[in-house]
DNA sequence: AGTACCACCTGACGGC
DNA sequence: TGCCGTCAGGTGGTAC
């Protein structure tokens, strides 16, 4: 799930979990959810309020009052709930904040693929992962710039977090299906004109999965995600989706509504 | 330097 | 019902 739009969703449910309150330590629950040498020292001392709340791309950042900087990767199975006093917490828990007033923010993760990370600051831990600009900061004029530079498939251009930051598999079907244009698509054979079509509905996808709280039930039949599965109808011309592979990732493809050219 | 591919870890699901 | 194989939305490292 956790792309930008769901990081996104993420990021407001700490900002409601933690207005207002403070930490009282962080319980680590399994230590493999962690990165880095002091982050579990830092997290179990964290005391006093927890704030900013940052996103880049997928990337979620918080600063505590008296441990500095950490980074959330959420994998693919990651998330972020808010528990109130007394409610339990739920499976695959790895890390509880505990709050004043006895809620929890709890960082939850199934298949161990995401991490939290204590850092000096998101801007040295983004230069130093090569992580770029959040999708919804970039311009349609810097989209087309790197997208005339790459020499791969449009899909991995879109996921590549290093330009810009924030789409991976689900999403960047969904863009390529609203705009008609073949994942294996060579990035250069596309023109000008649509490249800038495809960053704007990119942004429009995302800014709309958000407004929906990243929740595909919310999403409109028109849209590729509630069919995204072998042998379905596209929901533009009732053809058969196709599933498709694009650099080892899954690709979901309407073959008559999307063109390699 | 840029791109392509595999490995990582464990859960969920479908087929037998 | 239970076992097994396959696949999963993430990134990072390595090999071209």
């Amino acid at each position: 799930m956790p792309e930008l739009p769901d990081v996104e969703v993420y990021r407001k449910t700490a900002l409601r979990c933690l207005s207002g309150k403070k930490a009282d330590g962080a319980a680590v629950k399994d230590s493999r959810a962690l990165k880095g040498k002091n982050t579990k020292k830092n997290l179990q001392g964290i005391k006093g309020r927890l704030g900013p709340i940052k996103r880049q791309g997928k990337n979620l950042f918080f600063k505590s009052e008296n441990r500095g900087w950490f980074v959330m990767h959420f994998g693919m199975t990651g998330r972020l709930e808010c528990v109130p006093k007394g409610a339990k917490e739920p499976d695959y828990s790895k890390v509880i904040f505990s709050l004043s007033g006895g809620s929890k923010l709890v960082y939850i993760v199934k298949r161990m693929l995401g991490k939290i990370e204590s850092i000096e600051s998101p801007a040295e831990y983004v230069s130093e992962k090569h992580i770029g600009k959040d999708f919804h900061d970039t311009g349609p004029d810097e989209f087309r710039n790197e997208a005339e530079k790459n020499s791969g498939s449009i899909k991995q251009f879109l996921m590549d977090q290093s330009k810009f930051s924030g789409i991976g598999n689900i999403y960047s079907d969904e863009i390529l299906f609203q705009s008609g244009i073949h994942p294996a698509a060579k990035t250069k054979s596309l023109s000008s004109a649509a490249l800038g079509r495809l960053h704007k509905k990119a942004l429009r996808i995302l800014n709309y999965a958000v407004e929906k709280e990243a929740d595909p039930e919310k999403f409109p039949g028109t849209w590729l995600i509630p069919s995204r599965k072998k042998g379905a109808e596209c929901p533009k011309c009732k053809a058969h989706v196709q599933k498709t592979k694009s650099g080892g990732r899954s690709a979901y493809v309407c073959p008559k509504c999307q063109k390699k050219n």
